[in-house]
DNA sequence: CGCACATAAGGTATCTTATGTGCGGTGCCATACT
């Protein structure tokens, strides 16, 4: 019999916030975690993208549990991993372990043997994807039936997929392998093509998709694009960053290549500032040393490339400059995102020249695998329709990501299939598979190359920034945030006059020439479309509707 | 894609301009060495 207890507890405290008190000592949920964490007990595959700040991670921590049942989480980096064994150790009342190339090999036995006989079974099981590429692994994952698989920054799945750690790829094929749990995506940013990627690459059923605003009341957006040269911009920046310091706090600095942060920060050094460099190239005794440096406040600046991101949650980082531009949209509000979590004021500023992007460009046109490597696997397929990874890897003389990048490309294209354990099964015709490949290959590429685009035209923008940003990323706003730098000026780019909208943002339309796709927003006189095949386009509105260019599409 | 740097060419300036080439971001894991 349950206790009655209406007459003392006025408003019935509900489950959900019960167990989290009870778990982890959460004092509230809050709105998004609320629903995600509903739509995984109700059984249903979620995709939560939700803003920095919202506390993704105990979706899963408090899903899973209530689920009654191991949860398995897709983490990409082993120092996030960590961070979130330590928080559910200090929460004391669940276990949590990781499987990494860290552990020895001793550990390591010790953590698999936990999962196939240990007394007691884990709660938690962290993995980077790799591991899932391990058939010993996966056995062990799935004889510990988990009922919940959390992919953890699962806009990955789109961004390093492809070719850079194409075992996010292989994500989907696993979750069969182990039993099928329910599964739980999770991510800060993913516009509607990220989304629907997730959805696809992971398999998600049906899934819930939750959405929360992309809207960052307290960060100012701005755009320098007035400099002569590189000296003058780095002049520029030198002398904003040396002021945002004194009077503000510290920040970051983003910028392109190791030689252009380290440049940078001894620049900044020499200017009296408490400024260090960080990237991918340094040893990671000193990447440590500047994480602790500037979590710690002992640091002004960190000037960085992409490496610092993922797992800096300091609150008060009042401002993210960037010394050059990045790849994206959806990279470049990932990264000015990191400041003002603490909801106190901060600044997103871009110092941009055009010349910034002929580097995200060489990115973008040398993305997914070459003809070469396509064609090196197909032939190490040989006449044999059965083998794996590993051997075709061997007979390709290529490495292990890029083996499983063509892999997966020809996979793609229908000419095999890649089973979770690395079975290689030819299913088609592979000399069709290497052309079909190519072809999907080049319009990643194209696709990449238009989301520079989309890149440069929000540093070319005119108009309000963030109704720029909130309507890449498929959100209502409003004509004018007030916290930008264009609103501040008087009477640029918005005249006031209601630009037509023959089509409602998120609809299906059909070009003649980029084939279907999405309607993303309209700005200024400019309708932004996501096509499926060519990716994001700017058209200018009188040309759509003066001839008919677009055509409703269902 | 385009910048930085090296080399070559031009014609006689220890120097300018043209042409060529290399290079550039994210991290897992396994394996072969001290």
């Amino acid at each position: 019999m349950t206790r009655d207890r209406s007459l003392n507890d006025v408003p019935s405290k509900d489950p959900l916030s019960e167990a989290a008190r009870r778990l982890f000592g959460y004092p509230s949920l809050r709105p998004g975690q609320r629903e995600a964490i509903q739509s995984v007990l109700d059984g249903r595959d979620t995709l939560a993208v939700l803003a920095t700040g919202v506390g993704k991670s105990a979706i899963y921590e408090l899903a899973g549990p209530l689920l009654s049942g191991p949860t398995v989480v897709i983490s990409p980096l082993i120092a996030l991993q960590r961070d979130q064994l330590t928080a559910l150790g200090a929460a004391g009342k669940l276990m949590a372990v990781a499987l990494n190339s860290v552990e020895t090999p001793r550990q390591r036995q010790h953590v698999l043997d936990e999962l196939s006989s240990g007394d007691r079974r884990p709660d938690f099981v962290f993995l980077a994807p790799e591991q899932l590429a391990n058939v010993d692994v996966l056995r062990r994952v799935a004889e510990i039936r988990p009922v919940l698989l959390a992919v953890d920054e699962a806009h990955l799945v789109s961004q390093w997929g492809p070719d850079f750690r194409p075992d996010y790829l292989r994500i989907g094929p696993a979750v069969e392998a182990i039993g099928r749990p329910v599964m739980l995506a999770l991510t800060a940013t993913a516009a509607q093509p990220v989304r629907d990627e997730i959805v696809h690459r992971l398999g998600m059923r049906e899934p819930a998709v939750l959405v929360r605003g992309f809207g960052r009341d307290n960060i100012h957006l701005a755009v320098h694009s007035y400099f002569t040269d590189d000296r003058h911009k780095l002049a520029v920046l030198t002398r904003d960053v040396t002021e945002a310091v004194r009077s503000v706090g510290h920040g970051i600095v983003y910028g392109a290549t190791h030689h252009r942060v380290e440049a940078l920060a001894a620049l900044l050094s020499s200017l009296g500032l408490e400024a260090a460099a960080y990237h991918a190239g340094a040893r990671d005794t000193v990447r440590g040393e500047v994480e602790r440096r500037f979590h710690e406040g002992e640091l002004d600046v960190v000037v960085a490339t992409i490496a610092f991101g993922m797992g800096i949650d300091k609150p008060d980082i009042r401002w993210v400059f960037h010394a050059d531009a990045s790849g994206s949209l959806d990279e470049y509000y990932q990264e000015f995102g990191r400041a003002g979590r603490d909801g106190g004021p901060a600044d997103a500023t871009l110092y941009f020249r055009a010349s910034d992007l002929s580097l995200p460009r060489a990115y973008a046109a040398s993305t997914g695998p070459s003809h070469a490597a396509l064609t090196a696997v197909a032939t190490a397929v040989g006449d044999g329709d059965r083998t794996s990874l590993g051997s075709l890897q061997r007979r390709a003389g290529l490495s292990r990501n890029l083996t499983a990048a063509a892999a997966l490309a020809l996979a793609d294209a229908g000419g095999m299939t890649v089973e979770a354990d690395g079975v290689v099964n030819v299913t088609g015709d592979l000399a069709e598979a290497v052309k079909v490949a190519d072809g999907l290959v080049r319009s990643r590429r194209t696709v990449e190359r238009s989301r520079i685009e989309a890149m440069e035209a929000y540093a070319a923008h005119a108009g309000c920034r963030w109704k720029f940003v909130l309507e890449y990323f498929g959100e209502a706003a409003v004509d004018r945030c007030g916290h930008c730098d264009n609103d501040h000026r008087a009477h640029v780019g918005d005249d006031g006059m209601e630009a037509p909208r023959p089509f409602p943002r998120g609809s299906r339309v059909r070009h003649p020439v980029f084939g279907e796709g999405e309607v993303v927003g309209y700005v200024g006189p400019h309708i932004l479309l996501a096509f499926d095949r060519a990716g994001y386009k700017r058209l200018d509105l009188g040309l759509v509707m003066g001839s008919n260019l677009l055509e409703a599409a269902t």
